[in-house]
DNA sequence: TATTAATTAGTACCAGGTGCTAAAAATAGT
DNA sequence: ACTATTTTTAGCACCTGGTACTAATTAATA
């Protein structure tokens, strides 16, 4: 075995995000989400450096939304269905109300560049990583109530730059298409 | 004695107010604020109905740090400095811990965009206008605590479709560009 | 197969509580 | 002064959501 399995690796990262985007579960609602021991779960957050959830709650309540957190990519917009680390990932984003524009309840389209680029940041293998240029391309309105899916697929890397295309859809119809070209800005993640 | 003491009735009005101001208030600091026991404060919490500790903090963290954070709800990302419906428009946004890459303090790529992008809208001279395809460029990192200016000026507009250029300054530095090409959907507001 | 990594299990301990019972102290009322 | 009542303390078992540590077990692979 190499130093790290990649089931790990892709736990830690899907479990940053997790906490990132919810940081009221506990290392018992994680361990039943990713079926694994809860000491397990303490083991990730002790290498990713994620505090407690009693931590996590004030910090939140603190208004600093974020501590040290290193390996995550930051908060992710919509949630995680997939994600296979250096290929490709899939998440869904619910649209509320407050997402879109008051008067004719249609999705704002920051929110579908932020779904898809934080998609395309997340399926990069790195411990972070920038967006550099990107192509973007709004299909179709979105309304309120529709669920968003994301797919991103990475289509070419040459040292640390990749270039991620990432097409979101609404009940099959393309609405969102963007190409982004994204630099890694530290080494590949073993832990 | 009359069936409640002057002094427990004080104590209790204050302790409300001290806990109203402070919910970060363990029962233990109350004691010694209050210099009585440790339970006398939570008989106390009890008459008032004042939940426990970790549900103070829950609730503050429901109420300002949402669980589930991404863009902000407002119609416009940033201050709004300066707005010429129809010509051009100027905001800027502070950047805050909780908008950066955690590790390295960048902020995330969609921020700007969100800035970007909702100013070109707003310069729109429509009740509501839609991006329909952006070219964006992503030229320098914005790190925690530096403010970003957002110009943007209407280069064209045939119909309701208006061709939006916004260019993103940090400090005279040029940190973004994009070029928006947006589509007003209702009827022009009068001014 | 021996090695290394990864996971799980178990123990003792902590903060900040709840909920209960009981005793002690303070404060009247007569 | 004695009694009745209120108020405050104390002690105990138990809870959640952890920390910190050790040891055993289960893969995965060179």
């Amino acid at each position: 075995m190499s130093r790290e399995s990649a089931s790990k690796i892709e736990r830690l990262r899907c479990l940053a995000m997790y906490l990132d985007s919810d940081p009221f579960l506990t290392d018992e609602d994680l361990a039943q989400i990713f079926n694994v021991s809860v000491q397990t779960i303490r083991l990730d957050r002790a290498v990713l450096k994620i505090p407690e959830h009693r931590q996590r709650l004030k910090n939140v309540a603190m208004g600093m939304g974020a501590p040290l957190r290193t390996l995550s990519g930051g908060e992710i917009v919509g949630e995680l269905l997939d994600l296979d680390v250096g290929r490709n990932g899939t998440s869904i984003l619910d649209v509320t109300p407050e997402m879109t524009l008051s008067k004719i309840r249609v999705l704002r389209g920051h929110h579908l560049f932020a779904q898809a680029n934080s998609l395309a940041v997340a399926v990069i293998n790195a411990e972070a990583a920038l967006t550099g240029i990107a192509r973007v391309s709004f299909k179709q309105p979105v309304y309120c109530g529709e669920k968003v899916l994301a797919k991103a697929v990475i289509k070419s890397n040459k040292g640390n730059k990749y270039m991620v295309k990432v097409v979101s859809y609404v009940k099959g119809e393309v609405v969102f298409q963007a190409k982004f070209i994204v630099f890694a800005i530290a080494e590949e993640v073993p832990q």
